[in-house]
DNA sequence: AATAGTATTTATAATACAATTAAAAAGGGT
DNA sequence: ACCCTTTTTAATTGTATTATAAATACTATT
C-alpha cells in the first residue's frame, strides 16, 4: 500500500515484520543474512542493520555474531506495538485469533467502562457522545459503521484516564479490525447494537462503574459465546 | 549495573531509554544530534544510530531530518514493551503509578484465572501449584517472597493460553514489583495472602471460571481499595 | 576427544554525500 | 522603515561505502 513515501529502513521494516507475522519467515528460522538482505533490497548495510535493530527491539528476532539473525519465539513478540498489531491484520483472519482477541477485551473494556465512570472529565464524556452520535448516523447510513464503533471504544478507553488503558486503543481497533473481517457485513450497525453503546455510555456519565461495567461485561460475553460455539461446530466438522 | 556485557547499542539504548522514562528528557524534548550522542557515549554513529531506532521501535523517539530527535508523548510509548517496563521500574514509585498499575491488573487477572479454568492443561496446572507450594515455604521464610508470589500470577497467565495474556506477565511482574516498592515489607506472605492463592487454584483446578474470577477479583478490588484510600488520605492532607 | 585453525556472520568504526527543512538573509513593494 | 515573499544557508538526519574487529560454528589435525 502506502510504503514509498517512508525511509528505506521502515519500508524493510514493515516488508520482514508483515512476514514473520504471517509466517513466512516462521520461528526458528534465520533470515537471511545481512549481505543477503543488503541485495534483495537493493540497500546499504546501514540501511538493512537499522531494519535489523528496530525488529529486535519489537522483540520479533535476535541477534548474535556468525549465528543468522533468527525469528524468536512469539512469546516474546510485542503483541501490543501498533505496528505488529497492524502486520496481523494483514495476514488471514483465523476464529482462535478472534476468540484471543475477545478474550482479552472482556477483561480490558468492562474494567475502562468502571473507570470512565469514575474518572472520566467532561470532555471526555462529550467525545463518546460525538462517537455515538455517529454510530447513530450509521444505522442511517449516513456514517462510516465500523469507524463510528472504533471511535466510541477508544473514546471510552481515554475516558479512564489510565496511561496503560489508553494504551490499548491500539489493540481494541485491532480487535475490532478483525472482527469486521469476520462478520464482514457492510450494514449499519443495528439499533441494538446501538441501544447497547448507548446505556453504557448513560451508566458512566451518572457514574455508576460497576453498573457500566456490567453491562459491557454482558455484551462481550454474549458475543464471546457466539464465536466460541462457532469454534467447537468447526471443530465437531472436522471430526 | 550488568550493562558490559550488552553490546553498545544495547548499552545506549538503556541509558537514553531510562532518561526518558524517568524524565531526564522531558516529552517535547530533544534529545542531544547524533554527532553529539557519538560524543558523549564516544562511540561511531553507527552505533548511535542503531540505538536510536530501536528507542524509535519502541515509540519513545521520532526522527525527522534537520528537525532533532525527539521524545514523543508519552501516549505512543509501547508501555508493555519488557525494557520500557524495566525503565519505569528504576525511577521512583508514585502511588499514582501504582493505582494504574493496579487498575489494570483487576482488568487482567481475573479474566485470566478464568480462562486458566477453562484452557488450562496438566502440567500449567502444575507449574501453578509449584508456586503456591514456594508461597508456603516463604511463609516459613523458607524461600523467597516476592519470587514465588510473582511466579504463581505468571503461571496463571499462561495456563489461559490466550497469548496475549502470556505477553502481559511482563506487566504483571513489574506491577507486582512496584507493589513491593510500596509495601517493602521483607517478611514473609501471611497465611491469609497464601490462602487466597490457594482458594483461586482451586477454583481453576475444579473448572469453575466465574468463581475464580470472581475470588480474583475481590482480592484485587480490596488491595486497589487501599490504595485510592491511601491516595485520598495524601489528598486531603495537601490541602 | 581435545585442540587449533578457518570461515562466516554480525558488531563497530570512519567517512562521504544526499535529502530535508528550520532559520537566516536578501529582495521588493508599499 | 516595515511587512511579506523568496532565496540562500546551514544544521541534522538519511543513506552508502569500505574497512576492521569480534564472536562462534564448522573443519581438520593430532
Amino acid at each position: 500500500m502506502e510504503s514509498s513515501h517512508r525511509n528505506l529502513t521502515q519500508q524493510v521494516v514493515h516488508e520482514l515484520g508483515r512476514k514473520i507475522m504471517q509466517g513466512s519467515y516462521k520461528v526458528g528460522d534465520s533470515l537471511p543474512s545481512e549481505a543477503d538482505l543488503c541485495t534483495q533490497f537493493d540497500i546499504s548495510r546501514t540501511a538493512t542493520r537499522e531494519a535489523v535493530k528496530m525488529l529486535t527491539a519489537k522483540g520479533l528476532i535476535s541477534t548474535r555474531p556468525r549465528q543468522r539473525n533468527k525469528v524468536v519465539d512469539s512469546k516474546h513478540w510485542n503483541l501490543f506495538d501498533v505496528d505488529v498489531l497492524n502486520w496481523i491484520l494483514l495476514g488471514k483472519p483465523d476464529l482462535y485469533l478472534l476468540r484471543h482477541f475477545l478474550q482479552l477485551r472482556l477483561g480490558i473494556e468492562p474494567e475502562a467502562a468502571y473507570l470512565a465512570a469514575q474518572y472520566a472529565q467532561e470532555d471526555e464524556l462529550t467525545a463518546i457522545e460525538n462517537a455515538l452520535a455517529r454510530m447513530k448516523d450509521a444505522t442511517n447510513g449516513q456514517d462510516d459503521t465500523h469507524e463510528a464503533d472504533i471511535e466510541f471504544h477508544q473514546s471510552v478507553l481515554s475516558a479512564s484516564n489510565n496511561p496503560f488503558f489508553i494504551q490499548l486503543k491500539n489493540f481494541i481497533t485491532t480487535a475490532l479490525k478483525v472482527n469486521i473481517r469476520f462478520t464482514n457485513r457492510m450494514i449499519p450497525v443495528t439499533v441494538a447494537e446501538y441501544q447497547a453503546h448507548v446505556d453504557i455510555f448513560e451508566l458512566i456519565k451518572n457514574k455508576k462503574p460497576q453498573a457500566a461495567f456490567d453491562a459491557a461485561m454482558i455484551t462481550q460475553r454474549a458475543t464471546l459465546a457466539i464465536v466460541n460455539e462457532q469454534i467447537s461446530v468447526l471443530e465437531n466438522k472436522a471430526l
